[in-house]
DNA sequence: GATGAATGAGTGTTCATTCAT
DNA sequence: GATGAATGAACACTCATTCAT
């Protein structure tokens, strides 16, 4: 298995060029792009609350202050603003997540800043959890890029370190898709049912456990400053 | 840690059995039994085609040949006959899933037939899938149900193989949730947005590679017969 | 004004023989006027608590412990069951009153009485009051008959006293239809609305003050026994 | 008796103000007011028509000319135009009555010409009769504020005319609620019940005479003027 | 750049009623 | 005498979307 036959599955994405609507290309003025701003929060805020489908372009006007004729004017409708929160969310828990592992001196501890700061993001945008999970149906295309986009990350992050022979793994594809499940998971059963918003310790050092074995590595030593909630200022750890 | 705090967070489920409208206590003749089978079976159709939001009464009923009005009288509701049918999947899942780990010899050989079974499962009712994952807003109630029914039943197990030393792992609840998220995952991303509704079989054989290292045990070797698809009339394994 | 203008202004009211469904004539069964019973009572109950169109032929037959489909074996239908209750309710009242005010020595004792059989029997069936007033459109045909038929009552006994020279009125009928207004809106107002379900003792003392005036004779005295509410066993004045 | 324990028994009225959906604060361009306006004159008819229950969003809408979903920019569902309806109606009435009655010399006389205004304006918005008088369940909030405002104006002038010993009352409380009676009995008698969609003049007559031995004061000459019907144009009394 | 007004197809649900058993 | 099962039209209400101003 070259993990060749596991990439890219379907998901042509046609990026639907000149949509209906929406701006496009046109350039946003000031006021514009605070407008579109102001909407993007709404959105977030409301899809978190209230889901997908009873998330609704009046809910998220009246919460962004407009009215409903100006959503149209940013975007070509309800997807395509879901499409554009789920992009954004996505590149931005991608950077604090590589951000965070870059840190790391080896591949496990690499792996420990990594989850640790995919749960500080999720616990931040419950959006991103409550969504991505239903978007099956809302935005198929969307939600295979979500995971696609974390997968392949990884899999480079995996295919180097077993390269240089730091961890000892199968498949770096099939690999990476596992240790997102359980990261998902863990995420959604202690973060977003728990009522901490925050993965407890020894939760997070449990997985970090079950990380380190799947990567073939000797598990970190068990860390309180490790388990994952909102970020506060000036939390400086490295 | 001793596992105690991961049990059972929240779940309050408010007391909806005798719920208004539906069958209630009443007790179905040959005939009602048969509508109510055959609205369940069209709602599993409609719901793994459109999703729970886009599933529609009027849908269920045309695809079950009866009329709207009918409905009711079997169903207290969209969220009823959802609640019902995820309940009834969720349980025929854990049977399939428990005769089939049954038949294993070692802890490793029952996990790889009890992941066979879920792949084979949810091949053959992709609804469980598309469902479930976007019921957080629908049901929470059954969603949560559901994962903490099925990671129930892996903890057991679990718990059991590693008192009798077949097995080496952390905490048995992290290590069940782990479990279930990889052998989800996998079958979303392969099964469900594979074309060819199977798990491939190199596929299948990385991800027991993964389950083996979580458990702490030798891998099984590759078995060419044991990909995971909608079982077929005379396939015997044992 | 001879009063002859006055009576009658419409409804013919053509008896609607061989109406649809119902028991019509047959005779029924000792089981059979049970269940009729049954079903009346129910309705009154439903009636009284919901109105006539939020009642439902599903509330009246659960109320009663039978099937839908019986309930067509004994009346025709909504406005069927709602006639028959009325005209009954509508029968029992005025017995209620005339046995009562039969036992006045006077026509202002008459009254008295009267007015105070008319409050208990209303305090005691709330689904006169307010399925009455709203049977306007549910049932034009009973909601005349049963005010006419109150009034004729009332326009007999006025006509005599006032041939006697008891009291002293102008038109009889316009004095019956105000007096019998009177009763209607002090009910509604101190027992509908109230929360004794009862005409306290001063309002009834005062409404008997006004029908005084209105029948030109003296005012009886305050008697603190004549409050209107639920008749009690026992309960013997004369 | 001081007429203090008969006031307000109840009427706890919800704080339904700011209710959601409808106009809500919004302020209305020309156009909308318009429609609004439209939308409350169809329901007018409509309910009059139809009484409360039979009528229906789509009735009113298609008799408005305008859609489905216009009707819920400017209320917030049925009941709430119900309400909106019958407020309007009611200050309308009370200015109609009072403005009449104004212009009487004597008590008597002022009586004389709030009934004539009653009857006139009852006659032209049949849909006061017809709904109100089923209101105790469409809306029991609107329907007490309805006949407690009406007897509150009543009341008042009531007081100051026993005050200044032009009437002879007893509590001026009941004695407003008797009189509101019997200008309804006789309203809905003659009027709705009628075909002449006029109280005759006979009995407009015998009816002040009851209300004149209420009040204690002699009877009004009779006047063949007086009778009340639709107001027409050039219609000059004085 | 933004809004107020309008649309109409769609939703889940209830209803009075019928009829074979 | 009674029931369980079925019907389909109707209901109040919400939605994403359009467009003239």
């Amino acid at each position: 298995m070259e993990g060749d036959p596991l990439t890219k599955p379907d998901s042509p994405q046609p990026a639907e060029p000149g949509s209906p609507g929406g701006t496009d290309g046109r350039a946003l003025g000031e006021k514009g792009a605070r407008t579109r701003r102001r909407l993007l929060e709404a959105a977030e805020q409301v899809f978190a609350d209230l889901g997908y489908h009873d998330a609704s372009i009046v809910k998220i006007t009246e919460a962004a202050g407009v009215s409903q004729g100006t959503f149209y004017l940013y975007f070509g409708g309800k997807q395509e603003i879901f499409d554009v929160l789920v992009e954004d969310l996505n590149t931005r828990l991608r950077h604090a997540m590589s951000d965070a592992s870059a840190k790391g001196n080896s591949r496990i501890e690499a792996e420990r800043l990594g989850f640790d700061a995919f749960f500080r993001f999720t616990a931040e945008h419950p959006a991103l959890y409550r969504v991505i999970r239903q978007a099956e149906f809302a935005s198929p295309r969307m939600l295979r890029l979500h995971y696609e986009r974390l997968a392949e990350g990884y899999v480079t992050g995996l295919r180097s370190a077993s390269d240089e022979g730091e961890i000892s793994i199968g498949d770096p594809v099939v690999t990476a898709w596992a240790l997102m499940a359980v990261g998902e998971m863990i995420g959604m059963r202690w973060i977003l049912w728990g009522d901490t918003r925050q993965v407890p310790p020894e939760v997070f050092h449990e997985a970090m456990g079950v990380v380190a074995r799947v990567l073939g590595v000797p598990a970190p030593p068990e860390d309180p400053d490790a388990a994952a909630g909102p970020s506060e200022p000036g939390d400086d750890r490295g």
